[in-house]
DNA sequence: GTGATAACCTGCTCGC
DNA sequence: TGCGAGCAGGTTATCA
């Protein structure tokens, strides 16, 4: 399930790989999703960038590919193939010379490919709403503390909302909330919880990209390769198990539709 | 405008 | 062994 982690180590594969290079012939899956692929024509990719979980992809001609993995997307350089739909879940695919593809696989469908005038994200509501990247400086100094104080929500639905911080989805949200010792169902934190949650989102954001992405069952990265993070997991998916910091065991609830797991005795609401 | 919830989608796990 | 139900979860749409 990509986050800013694992799209950061495919953005980072692809992006040398990519640059000056020509795509062409797009082809897409049969779906709303993903159709837009087919909208490149023959374009140069001048930069791969990224926007919280969201590929961007510059082209010379002022437009960008927006690429959004979804929970089971990988997006990967393969040897070009004669018939698209051979290919297991291919969702959409483009030439590049010398007889390969950037080819773009979602077994479940969730991802979702657009190409947009370069900064015009109004069909891609998330990504026109998004908030500051973690190391965004504007966070720092209670920035995300008052960002969070305008929600009634629980701090965890917030933080995967995108629009108070960009890139955070539920499994690094368990991991910075257990550091921070925060409650994900809390609706108010202390400015010294926020600090510290800032603090913690860009611990487990940086050590997720320093061992290539968490790989839980179907993250893999440009190469094909899984990542390792998630050997380096305080919480997310331990219910059960012994909590490193007090030696509680470990819940997990269902909070707002989303799994969450937590120390009942580190992180107590308010 | 905000918050809550359902739907999308398919492979995997578990219980019967 | 085989089948069906439930679960996983990021984003969007819909409703209150």
């Amino acid at each position: 399930m990509p986050e800013l982690p694992e799209v950061e180590t495919i953005r980072r594969q692809l992006a040398p790989r990519l640059v000056g290079r020509r795509l062409s012939d797009g082809w897409a899956f049969e779906s709303a999703k993903f159709t837009d692929a087919r909208e490149i024509g023959s374009a140069t990719v001048t930069q791969v960038g990224r926007r919280g979980k969201y590929l961007v992809i510059d082209l010379e001609d002022q437009r960008q590919l927006i690429v959004h993995l979804g929970m089971t997307g990988s997006l990967r350089i393969a040897p070009d193939v004669v018939e698209p739909t051979s290919v297991p879940y291919l969702r959409a695919r483009w030439r590049l010379e010398e007889d390969r593809t950037l080819e773009f696989r979602d077994t479940r469908r969730f991802g979702r490919i657009a190409v947009v005038r370069s900064g015009d994200y109004g069909r891609i509501a998330t990504l026109a709403a998004m908030g500051p990247e973690p190391d965004d400086p504007q966070l720092d100094d209670g920035g995300l503390w008052r960002s969070l104080r305008t929600s009634h929500r629980h701090v965890k639905t917030s933080l995967l909302a995108q629009r108070h911080i960009a890139g955070v989805g539920n499994i690094y949200a368990d991991e910075a909330l257990w550091i921070a010792q925060v409650h994900p169902a809390s609706r108010r934190i202390t400015r010294r919880q926020a600090d510290l949650l800032l603090d913690a989102i860009r611990v487990v954001l940086a050590e997720g990209i320093a061992n290539g992405g968490t790989t839980l069952r179907d993250y893999v990265d440009a190469d094909g390769s899984s990542g390792t993070n998630q050997l380096t997991l305080r919480c997310y998916g331990l219910a059960g198990t012994p909590c490193h910091r007090c030696g509680s065991t470990l819940v997990s609830r269902v909070i707002d539709a989303r799994t969450s797991t937590y120390c009942p005795t580190c992180q107590r609401p308010r």
